[in-house]
DNA sequence: GTCGTTGTAATCGATAAGGTTACAACAAAA
DNA sequence: TTTTGTTGTAACCTTATCGATTACAACGAC
């Protein structure tokens, strides 16, 4: 199955935050017209950005703003910021295999180490990019 | 969200076809037992290797066997095998930004090469590991 | 106090996974 | 030829997650 679409559009939305922070109030609704997803599911994640440390959004008078330099924060900040792959890892493995099968008993001494790697290697290559290196492109 | 369990199931399938190919018949019903499973969740996947040209399935007697060399076969050919990633990718991109947006018109040509590059990533580490490997380290 | 906005709950439809039952098609052994 | 064990496949269920949507109280600025 895929990747929720929350890291595009988390990434989509703290780059319109800083590309718009000197022009116009960054809410939830004008967020919502730029990705085109329904203001709540913006504000759903705005909360996680914030509580990643990553924005501040103003409550009573409405909008969003970066609290950290784009320059340090990665694709992989985002990703770990809106999604919830951290807790059990991106691969699914088959619950409780036969431990009196002398397969069933190794499958998890053989494969972990490997789906850790596969999903490290995905991890760093996020890692590669920030906010900054972003926005610089979105403005050639 | 996670991907689907059917990847370790499977490569737990090959081992298992390979580990008891002398010592026992790998029926469908066995299988399941070792992977503690249902056997129609066995035999679905079962077809798909099948389908990848992995393996044979004997209709009638019972029993699979590998129609290839273990080291022939990657993670990444039985991750491609029973997964249905590679049509859409790895992540999924929310649909239809306003491209009348600045942000939104050009969110796609700044995001879609590295989220390539991730899954890349990804798949190139699972490219590194043939079934002879864990075979190996299975028998230890 | 009014107004626009956020935080949050509740509900919905869609999608996918895996579990389970059931049974026809099939191949080999009896 | 009949029996037996197995596969291929359909059908249906439950659960989980996603994103859409409505609704409204809490909040801050004017």
């Amino acid at each position: 199955m895929q990747i929720s679409s929350r890291l595009t559009i988390a990434t989509h939305i703290l780059l319109a935050i800083e590309y718009f922070k000197d022009k116009c109030k960054t809410t939830s609704d004008f967020l919502a017209s730029s990705v085109h997803v329904n203001p709540v599911v913006i504000r759903r994640i705005l909360l996680q950005l914030r509580d990643a440390g990553m924005i501040e959004v103003a409550r009573g008078s409405g909008g969003a703003s970066l609290k950290v330099d784009p320059s340090q924060i990665t694709m992989l900040d985002v990703y770990r910021a809106v999604d919830c792959v951290e807790k059990k890892g991106l691969f699914h493995f088959h619950e409780s295999p036969d431990r009196n099968c002398p397969v069933g008993r190794r499958i998890h001494d053989v494969l972990d180490g490997r789906l850790q790697a596969a999903q490290a290697a995905m991890e760093h290559s996020l890692a590669s990019t920030t906010l900054a290196e972003l926005l610089a492109e979105l403005k050639d």
